[in-house]
DNA sequence: CTGAAAGCGCTTACAG
DNA sequence: CTGAAAGCGCTTACAG
């Protein structure tokens, strides 16, 4: 497909190869004037590098990849807006592998496919990043990598943690401060550590202890989130507030709170999770808990990129606070939620 | 980072590496009884072939490009599954590449990315997808591309394209025959395609033409749906059905409907454009076009992976009828909508 | 059915 | 500051 390489690079150029392959690398020890003739006469050409080529020759691929198995675009799509514009400012390629956050196997799946793509460092992101054996499976190839959670796995070389804890513990101190006490929470997956996280946090922030009818799981989806709602409103002492662990859950309380005639905030204050666009799609917008991923992605892919190449090893996990976002879903509490017709 | 190379399991195996290649490669030259021995060993030795290798050999680098711009999360999301999908069951790694839709030079950008990183086909997205100039450089390249669109652009060698037009002409027949007469659209960016294929196959569906204040252009995004919304449902004779060229307009319609106090569908119906998540999330459900993007990606990634084997050298473009879905948020016109309290 | 040799297009110590 | 040679780990005609 392309015929200009770097030998007819050199020979128009009047050099070895291994001086345009200097300049092509930013070498400083090449001659300014060097230097200029074969930039003119790789622009004359319209020469680019193959990258393939570089690859085999360096032993890096200018390659990363992103780990993932999240079915919430709005998530997965900032993230991967973060982690490519990093990715392109530095010259590396971005490539997306999903995985399976439940196979048993997946450490030697993503093995397999470092093994046969080669890429020179990954990004895990949740809920995969909550696994160990992964970060302790690349460590041993000698594989750079990355990971976003909510917790921090000593296994990662680099890590950024978003504080999940703190911010939920916020938000249950604020719907406490706002007279809530009847308040229930729609949790995640019990097996996602985020989930255990949003739920330790809301709890610690509302005083330590919810009902076991106030606690409901959802999945994270639309569905789970709608089917939990349905109970808690069908409770005879209905919550004045729930918290759902994401927005899309919250988006599905707050559709069926107004199927059922009940008002939010005015009888229901209802919360949510990620700051993502469907919270202020919706009507009231939702309050919830924004999670910078544009930034945290870029941040730890600039991150991955320096320890690719060898400025240094590992970093410090760093912990980022999460900031709670007022919609117009969180009210104070009623006295008496029963006379309004519930 | 790997010690196995082919050389390794040619020794072990008492094989010329020729033959662990032929193996590797599924020729069909290969003894039964020495295709054991190589597999065993490879499984043995934990041999994975280098993609970077195969690459600079054979003159295919296993990558293909998805070639992006467009903010809407749901939309990409849907179609980057599709495309990993097909990428992954034929060895395929899948890379992303954003652009910018409005870059002049848009082609030129594309083709330093495909002389760079040598990927091995590129599939095109809408918008960027009703660029000429894209699969004619492509082609002169050499490089197999396939395109999504709403329109068939010659100059690519497949392409598959989704008939919004027919769509939208039986939503805007739809109306009609509910009754409605005073029907406002909020168009996307008049210089997209897809925005104007989705506003002629409309105008046709409700009899050819529509007063000028009941035409709005909205860029796609939710806050130009939002002030669209405002401008219509403040005009003296406010439309009573509102087709937004994008679930994510219509959301926000709705979301302004309701703060007005205008009901859906009672006093205002409302379709969406794409059969997005969002459309089933806000209240009332939305009525709305859904594009099958999982399947269309899908479909076009294996035709694009069925040209780069040089199975074929291009496919007639395909058309796509798409399917009106209803939701909850159209209904029949009323008689007089200045009745009821507008 | 199987092998020895050349080559893909670069980079990398090693010299000069 | 610059060059000749080897090598990265595969595949590919060409022979046998």
């Amino acid at each position: 497909m392309l015929s200009v390489t770097i030998d007819d690079v050199a020979l128009a150029a009047g050099v070895s190869i291994r001086t345009v392959s200097r300049v092509l690398n930013e070498s400083p020890h090449v001659g300014a004037e060097t230097r200029k003739t074969v930039l003119e006469t790789i622009e004359r050409l319209g020469y680019s590098p193959s990258t393939r080529a570089r690859a085999l020759a360096s032993g890096r691929s200018f390659l990363i990849a992103m780990v993932q198995d999240d079915p919430n675009a709005h998530v997965i799509g900032a993230l991967q807006r973060g982690i490519v514009e990093a990715c392109s400012s530095h010259g590396y390629e971005l490539v997306v592998r999903p995985v399976h956050f439940a196979n048993p196997d997946i450490a030697s799946d993503i093995e397999n496919f470092v093994r046969r793509s080669r890429v020179d460092g990954l990004i895990v992101l949740p809920p995969t990043s909550e696994i160990a054996a992964i970060p302790e499976r690349l460590t041993r190839l000698g594989v750079p990598s990355v990971g976003i959670a909510s917790v921090s796995l000593p296994e990662y070389p680099c890590m950024l943690v978003s504080n999940e804890r703190g911010a939920t513990r916020a938000l249950g101190q604020h719907l406490l401060e706002l007279g809530h006490r009847r308040i229930a929470m729609i949790e995640g997956p019990a097996h996602f550590r985020s989930a255990q996280e949003r739920k330790a946090g809301f709890l610690e922030g509302i005083g330590g202890s919810m009902p076991e009818a106030y606690r409901r799981e959802g999945d994270y989806g639309f569905d789970s989130g709608a089917a939990a709602a349905e109970a808690l409103l069908s409770l005879d002492q209905p919550p004045t507030a729930i918290f759902a662990a994401n927005d899309i859950m919250a988006a599905a309380v707050a559709k069926i709170a107004r199927e059922r005639g009940v008002s939010v905030p005015g009888q229901l204050s209802l919360a949510g999770f990620d700051g993502s666009d469907i919270a202020s799609m919706i009507t009231p917008a939702l309050t919830t808990i924004r999670r910078p991923l544009v930034d945290m992605a870029q941040a730890v892919t600039e991150r991955l990129l320096d320890m690719i190449s060898g400025a240094r090893a590992s970093w410090p996990h760093e912990r980022i606070d999460l900031t709670l976002v007022h919609g117009k879903s969180v009210g104070p509490a009623m006295d008496d939620p029963r006379k309004n017709g519930r």
